[in-house]
DNA sequence: TTGATTCATTGATAAAAATCAATATATTTG
DNA sequence: CAAATATATTGATTTTTATCAATGAATCAA
């Protein structure tokens, strides 16, 4: 029951029972194994997804096979995409990092309830344009910092924002790093070497740990 | 009167008489001239701008004075920008980039029209995340591809949207397009007189002219 | 457990792009 | 009009970043 889960959007507490209801009606549990895909990019948008175990990466299938990571999605958070109200088409890969659970709200009824309540129409409004903020943060980051700060940018990502801790193990691989980052492999893992050298951070396999915050603040806010 | 206007929103079709005319009453005219400053990054978002003659580049004001161009607006367009409904503050600056005449039409009216109108409220929202798709292509446009890829769709984006033909003179400065591909004018320069010399393009002061978009086309796909 | 596969790391090299510097061309202003 | 200012262009050089290649470590499936 939707009204009684415990990662309930906060955004959900402005429908009313009735509402809420068609929403509990319209939904459906699944679990994923890590590593499998909840959206595709390019296929139809008929659900949305809350996240009530697990973690997820979104990303965005570029060219020559490269992908530009955009978000790490975790419990409590919802996905939906600029399809929806639009084409309702995914622009975004939806792959998860671990043992994931979602629920899938249908999409149709969803946008009912949009249409019904102008209250959480508004409120939907202040989320996508609160996302359009962040992307814009993300297009100075990408295009006006060189990989020193960029990767300084995703580790605070991953400590404030995914794991909530200046000490950690990370979900994503090497290669995710890269894909967060819009930079090389190989490219990522040399700079997490340099950080180490000087101290900034400890790596250890996946496990990353920041020592130098202060630092690490004025890699990012310079570039 | 906006009902009247002849460069009315679409979206406006949508408000019933009494709405428009709200909207009427809590607007008013300003003209800028070339080069000035519309909304100013930082500054408390108060207005929408609807533009009634002129064009204006609006850019978000990075790192080390650098911008990066996010948008060409012109007549017809309608600005607010993703601190509607959230914060309420500027999140990039808008700048005309000839003689320009605007609409400026109060924030809180538009809000609660929005409110008010369910179908305008989900009119908006489409539009919201029309423009979120565009974000993402121009994710993949700046950190995907290497220069000429990213001018060419510069060009691209001048001709098909901007000025609506293959041959037309810019209104934008040579700063202004590497402010649009995030790099550094000599390079966007340099790049300009590549499809010069290899005759995709011909350049003369501010007059462009598109004389091979098969291969210019091609050059944008592959990055 | 072991071969196979994927993921991570390192070094050498090449390519891409920025910076610096100089000059040319417009554009504006007194 | 002419000096002053801004914009545009070009070349030389340095910095940044990707690519290529090799190897090591970890994970997976039979």
């Amino acid at each position: 029951m939707c009204k009684d889960c415990l990662f309930k959007q906060p955004l959900f507490n402005i429908l009313n029972p009735n509402e809420l209801e068609t929403l509990n009606q319209n939904r459906y549990e699944v679990r994923y194994k890590k590593g499998e895909t909840i959206f595709k990019q390019g296929s139809a948008l008929t659900h949305i997804a809350c996240f009530t175990h697990g973690m997820a990466k979104i990303y965005i299938e570029g060219l020559n096979n490269r992908n530009l990571i955009i978000k790490i999605v975790k419990r409590g958070e919802m996905v939906g995409g600029p399809g929806m109200h639009t084409d309702f088409k995914h622009h975004f890969t939806v792959t998860t990092l671990t043992d994931t659970q979602v629920c899938l709200i249908d999409a149709e009824t969803f946008q009912d309830v949009v249409k019904s309540n102008n209250k959480f129409a508004l409120a939907m409004m202040k989320k996508i344009n609160t996302q359009g903020i962040k992307n814009f943060e993300k297009f100075i980051n990408l295009t006006q910092k060189q990989m020193p700060g960029r990767i300084a940018d995703a580790i605070f990502y991953l400590s404030d924002f995914v794991h909530e801790s200046d000490h950690f193990d990370v979900v994503i691989s090497r290669q995710d790093l890269a894909d967060m980052t819009a930079m090389t492999k190989e490219s990522a893992i040399r700079i997490l070497k340099e950080f180490k050298d000087a101290g900034l951070i400890s790596v250890e396999g996946n496990h990353f740990e920041i020592l130098d915050k202060e630092t690490l603040r004025k890699i990012c806010r310079t570039g």
